[in-house]
DNA sequence: CTCGTACTACGATGGATGTCAAACTACGAC
DNA sequence: GTCGTAGTTTGACATCCATCGTAGTACGAG
C-alpha cells in the first residue's frame, strides 16, 4: 500500500507545529486520514495494545511508559505508524515523547468507530484470558 | 503474523460442510476469528470493497459478480484472505462460488463493530467522491 | 465424452513490514 | 561541560503480502 514517504529535513527554520519544544512531528490532517491505514494500523497486536493502554487512561503518555515486548527501535517503529496512519498524536515534552489519541479527528470521519474498536479489543482480551 | 496452515486433502470421503456441492472449504470457528486479522483483512482496499458490496446486496454474491481491478488469482487470494480471517463464509454451489458476510458470528464476538466499520467506509467513501 | 465457465494451485517477483543491534541526537540535571 | 535518559536513525534481515501468468481442477450443459 503506497505509504507516502515523509522527510525529515526540517532545518532549525521550520517548525511548524507547535510543540512545548522544538523537533516537530509529521501527522497528517485530518481529511488525510484513510480507514485502511488505521485499519492496517490496528491489526498489529502491539499497537492494538499500545491504542487500548492510551484509551483505558486518559492521559497522553510517554513511550516509555509502555511495557512493550520488542526493543526501543522497534517501539519507535511503531509509534510511528499510529502516528502517520492518524489514529495517535505525538508531542515532544522535553526529552520525552507524548502520546494522545486523536479522539476527536477519528470521531469526526467515522463515528463511533473508536469505541467499537476498543469494546472489541478489550472483549478479545477478556475472551483470551479466560478461554486460556 | 501467523496465519495457520491449512489443508486441502480431504478425499471425498471427508464432507465436512455441508456445502450443496462436494468440495469443503475451511473457516475458522466463531471463537477462533481474532479482531486483529479481521482488521487487517479489512485493511486491504480491495477487500473493504469486497466486504461493502457484500453488506449492501444482502444476498450472497460469487466471486464472479464482482468487478475488481486485479486478475482472477489476485480475487481468489483476497476472499480467501477474509474468509480464513473470519470475515465472510464461503459456499460452492455449482461450479459458483457464493460469498456471505459473516454477520452473526461477527456482531456475537464484536458488537457493533461491522456496522460501525461499514458505516465508516461508506462515510469515507463519500467524502474522497466529493473531495476529488 | 467434450467443452466452456468458474475458480484453484503453483511458482515468481517486487515491495512492505516487524524485528533487531549499534551508533547517534536531544534534552534536563548536576 | 558532562552525564544519563529518552527516543531516533540506519542498515540488515527474514518474513509476509499483493500481484501476475500459466497450468490445472471441478462442475454443469450439450
Amino acid at each position: 500500500m503506497g505509504a507516502e514517504k515523509r522527510f525529515r529535513d526540517e532545518g532549525p527554520a521550520a517548525v511548524t507545529d507547535i510543540a512545548t519544544t522544538g523537533r516537530a512531528l509529521p501527522h497528517p490532517e485530518r481529511e488525510q486520514i484513510r480507514l485502511e491505514s488505521v485499519l492496517h494500523a490496528l491489526s498489529d497486536p502491539i499497537r492494538l495494545e499500545i491504542v487500548c493502554e492510551l484509551a483505558a487512561r486518559e492521559s497522553e503518555l510517554s513511550c516509555s511508559q509502555f511495557d512493550l515486548p520488542v526493543t526501543k527501535s522497534t517501539t519507535t517503529h511503531h509509534f510511528r505508524v499510529l502516528r502517520e496512519s492518524g489514529v495517535i498524536r505525538q508531542v515532544y515534552r522535553g526529552t520525552a515523547k507524548m502520546n494522545g489519541l486523536r479522539r476527536g479527528d477519528l470521531e469526526d470521519l467515522f463515528p463511533g468507530l473508536l469505541d467499537s474498536l476498543l469494546a472489541a479489543a478489550g472483549r478479545q482480551a477478556v475472551r483470551l484470558r479466560e478461554g486460556g
